[in-house]
DNA sequence: TGCTTATATGAGCATATGTTCATATATTAT
DNA sequence: ATAATATATGAACATATGCTCATATAAGCA
């Protein structure tokens, strides 16, 4: 508080201010969890794998729009996938990021 | 997956399509922790109290800028503030919110 | 009351974001 | 090779976002 100065800042048992890198983890993790369309469709991987289409038919979006929010998903490695001929099934790739969303969803719902 | 017709939706065992408060909710939530800003200042937060100031000497913002996201905070609740003359210290007000950020700080930083 | 300090607020601006539309690419089957 | 199906991609557009600047408000004090 105002009554510290630079070298108690040092010495006392700190938060420390974060970084560059952490903060920009930290942020894009959590963009990636902050639009509706990108919950829903992680929501529907965290059990089990879904095609592009089969996620666009499920929650009514299309199918363009499902590629794109993928991609993102898959830039981030929030999400992997294998081929089976022309259809591409995705399914989740970070146990980790999708702890995150089931605690909040869990909290939203639960309360 | 695509086998599936609507009577097994409701009759499985499966991940529930969220509905739109809750989706409303959960992006909200991880729309406040999307910014670097934002993470920031919770981050400062995270440990004690502090004036808005304070905050914005120490993380190097405007002043302007400092109180504009704390109304952001404050109106999801994430945060609050008690008055002293005419400072206000803001604090956290959110622990389970803190908690997801928390982690998400200490994965992107202790991997 | 007037002055000072701390904080809040609104307008304006530049950039980011998410969607749609049209089209490209890729794989399989004929 | 051609057609059909599944997915990806880029441009364009509307909206959201975060910052700055100027100014307003609010509390304490001379």
């Amino acid at each position: 508080m105002s009554e510290k100065n630079g070298v108690e800042q040092v010495l006392e048992e700190n938060t420390p201010l974060l970084d560059e890198e952490t903060l920009f983890v930290v942020s894009q993790t959590f963009k990636a969890l902050s639009d509706p369309t990108r919950i829903r469709i992680l929501n529907l991987l965290c059990k089990e794998e879904h095609s592009v289409n089969d996620i666009a038919e499920t929650l009514n979006l299309s199918q363009s729009s499902v590629s794109h929010q993928l991609r993102f998903l898959k830039n981030l490695r929030l999400v992997k996938f294998r081929r089976e001929g022309t259809t591409l099934y995705y399914s989740e790739d970070d146990h980790h990021v999708m702890n995150l969303l089931k605690q909040a969803i869990e909290h939203a719902t639960h309360n």
